[in-house]
DNA sequence: CGTGCCAGGTGCCAT
DNA sequence: ATGGCACTTGGCACG
């Protein structure tokens, strides 16, 4: 499972120990120890001298760790190239991709440790509580919505984007309904006021369309914004525990019933 | 710089191994082998057993990664507690932390290497071409925008958001520019119309208010919809290259020379 | 704390 | 490739 571990290897052999196992594309490697950073592409940055921990997985992604923080210093999503070599006897790393151009350097100054792992066994991963599932959900049971809604579309798209759901009320009325798995905020009701003036701009100058922003909460100056578009706001959670976590007896009935 | 490392460790061994060196809070400490990943909180997740390569940094932040991505499969940005235990002979880790109320754990039914790496050295980080940069140099070379332009405020608050820069213009019209370090979006249009409109609320009735969109470059559905408006787009670039990359001769002069 | 918004956002999926 | 958008977004700044 380790395939490799160097302590404090020269610059050639770190440069050798990278070329061949990113090449090999078959294990993660990683290099700790003293080093500097530079990237360039769509912004740039430069980390000054100190020790920080370069990883490389299998698919050519590339992260530059500090000691804090979730995300790392530096990273490089996919490369077009990764590359090692000795320049004025320091190991160097170069990874580049193109669109958009960009460039990671790192500069091996002392490196402590490099080590490729084997990380071979994949499992399956499932989430739940998207929003993605939130909409299947709801389309299979527009009723906890609101009673009588029938759902005609999801994902309807319009010239300003696309309709999470897309229906008809009770009363014969259009309805859009956006979702959010989270607390909605402004950004969500800009989007739900698009989506109802793109329906209109489609639909018979009279026809009325109904706009509903579902989701588990609501910020209040998103609410205020709804109310003075005219637009409305549904309570729907996306998880089961998220009511049960709010204490009281459930107002409504939950999405995994 | 290698605080301590384990190869194929016990439950009991791993257990120990993890609070010692997650408590000190002065090491990364990450642990690679076959596990269970199970994540419950604003979302939740499971993880079949598989390969991973788990991180713990000194700040208490988790990661658990599988073999390819840059993103964590798992993750915990900030824990109130991490804890390992031995639980029916194996070691498990449980990451938890309040507000959101999240919880991540990790099951390892063969924990291949253990590895605590102190990372000491800090150095310093330097990051170009962000919003707030372009904000700065604007705001002290308004005319890169246009001439005559004089700034009166930077992040204005109103109601519906912060406002980048607030200024009028040489026919003395107020204007409010929204900047965008990338492309710009049907997103910012709407955040740059909502601003005008919340500013036009303040004035007087008949007061002329120009918006205008700053930005590198604009996609063809934001540029309509900007056109519809009557709002307006002004070409600058984050960083001095990208005018450069561009290929041609600069349009404009570049907020960098 | 909530609210808003940038980010080298990343990732997914559509045209 | 362009474009729109969710994300356990994370992170910061500000009322």
């Amino acid at each position: 499972m380790i395939r490799q571990q160097l302590l404090m290897p020269s610059p050639e052999d770190l440069a050798d120990f990278l070329n061949r196992h990113t090449r090999s594309r078959d294990c993660l490697v990683q290099v700790a120890g003293l080093a500097e950073v530079t990237y360039q592409g769509r912004a740039a940055s430069t980390a000054d001298v100190g020790t920080y921990l370069v990883v490389v997985k299998q698919d050519g992604s590339l992260q530059i760790h500090h000691p804090t923080g979730i995300k790392p210093m530096n990273w490089q999503p996919k490369t077009d190239s990764i590359t090692a070599r000795v320049d004025e006897d320091v190991c160097m790393l170069l990874a580049s991709r193109r669109s958009p151009e960009e460039l990671v350097q790192v500069v091996f100054l002392e490196p402590q440790m490099a080590l490729a792992l084997e990380l071979a066994q994949a499992g399956g991963f499932v989430l739940r509580g998207s929003e993605a599932e939130m909409q299947q959900t709801l389309a299979e049971h527009p009723e906890l919505i609101e009673p009588g809604l029938r759902v005609l579309n999801r994902e309807l798209m319009v010239e300003s984007g696309g309709i999470d759901l897309y229906a008809r009320d009770a009363q014969g009325r259009y309805v859009v309904v956006e979702l959010k798995r989270g607390r909605a905020t402004q950004h969500a009701v800009s989007q739900l006021a698009r989506y109802v003036r793109s329906v209109e701009g489609k639909l018979p100058a009279k026809a009325v369309v109904r706009g509903i922003l579902a989701a588990p909460s609501i910020t209040t100056p998103a609410r205020l914004e709804l109310e003075n578009r005219g637009l409305e706001f549904r309570e729907v959670s996306a998880l089961p525990q998220a009511t049960a976590a709010a204490g009281g007896p459930v107002a409504q009935p939950s999405l995994f019933d």
